[in-house]
DNA sequence: ACAAAAGTGTTGAGAGTACACCCATGC
DNA sequence: GCATGGGTGTACTCTCAACACTTTTGT
């Protein structure tokens, strides 16, 4: 990298020319939102540390690669999707969280809509699948904090802008709206209160289509209205 | 660092073992109230790059130290204070953001009760100074960009958790603290109403103290409840 | 006709907003 | 007595929460 011939202060140019460093890797939360419940896509440890057990994907980074970029192609890399929303979350650094070196990990999460995915229950041979939040599997490194902490975010993102629209597919029906919102707060809506409430904002165009699934009423769709703030 | 006999994943074993590490630094935005404007700490560079322009102060992060130590060091560093809120940020790390080699910086902030500073005006030959958010002078790196992110964090956590507080002494008037709520919000607030909905929650105990100063009605002072939640 | 999910209104309580004057002190 | 910031109440609107029955479809 570019050293400056010029007198550097000694303890930057120590730490820019000398001083170990720490690795960094990006790792991806990928939720998504299956028959009501909010899953993660995990992947299988093969090697030490914690080998077998089940992992947030992520990836070390490259010296000339951005973070988001690090996060958008490990996103891609496991889910062969476009555009999809991804959101930086928090770092995490503790010394000591991964036994092979120093591992500090920003944390990005992306929220992905069910429809796009061929979802299907986790196998034993499996070496990725999709969990229920409410049913995860022992976690590698401090992953299982990370998920709370995802949660957390999420919970509060919801109450003050349209990140739930994000796990839904584009023309959805005001049920599945209010599920994703009941497994993101984790309590139950009033049916009445949340379409009013939802309908009295411009976030929602009614499509005029009509969801024909089942033997009862259909349900009307709706899209996003991407005019809507947040 | 302990490199495992097992056979590892490849691309792992590579990033652990050989791969060039990025630098890492966390910055930490230290803020405070001072005569009614935010005011933040900036430390001038003394050396390429950007030297004589201005900074949020940093360091580089020993490889045994964590995220949070680091930050709480350097904030001690500038401030020899103890005590102080102190919240991660955001992490900026784009490739480029420093000439001298990739710099990955978590970034933390800091609220600060001035009354526990000797602050003064930033005169020609400070290496460090208060300068008020709405005249910045021109900025290294990034670092436009990082204050521009934490006031709108802080303006986020204003209107939902009791952040306010940490930019008074511990005893203050109501008029003081409308101040830092005018100052983060970028607003005129009214008085009654912001009385009226302070003190309707719990969060507020009066001391029964009066601060006599300047020739009119002194005020109440009031302190913070710690039981009070957020 | 029945099972299943869609859809719909009213009422009461509390929060937010707009707005103008008197009070206690130092000089 | 006057200048300065401290302190107070009311009326309106809007939002939130609680609560149960009818509608439309497939079988």
């Amino acid at each position: 990298m570019a050293i400056s011939p010029r007198p550097l202060h000694e303890t930057e140019d120590h730490f820019i020319a000398e001083a170990p460093r720490p690795a960094v890797t990006v790792d991806v939360v990928i939720l998504t939102m299956v028959e009501g419940d909010l899953r993660v896509w995990l992947v299988r440890r093969t090697h030490w540390p914690f080998a077998g057990q089940w992992a947030i994907p992520g990836r070390f980074i490259a010296m000339d690669e951005g973070l988001e970029d690090a996060a958008q192609r490990e996103l891609q890399a496991e889910t062969h999707l476009q555009d999809i929303y991804l959101e930086q979350l928090y770092t995490f650094g503790e010394p000591g969280r991964d036994p092979r070196t120093r591992v500090i990990t920003v944390v990005y999460y992306a929220l992905i809509d069910a429809a796009r995915l061929h979802v299907r229950p986790a196998g034993d041979g499996d070496q990725a699948a999709w969990f229920r939040l409410q049913a995860l599997p022992t976690l590698a490194f401090d992953h299982e904090q990370i998920l709370a902490y995802t949660v957390g975010r999420l919970r509060g993102k919801l109450e003050y802008t349209n990140i739930g629209f994000q796990l839904l597919a584009p023309h959805f029906t005001l049920s599945e709206l209010q599920e994703v919102y009941e497994a993101i707060l984790g309590r139950q809506l009033d049916k009445r209160n949340f379409r009013r409430k939802i309908l009295s904002s411009p976030i929602l165009v009614d499509t005029g289509e009509l969801k024909m699934e089942g033997s009862h009423r259909p349900a009307r769709l709706y899209r996003f209205n991407p005019a809507a703030q947040h």
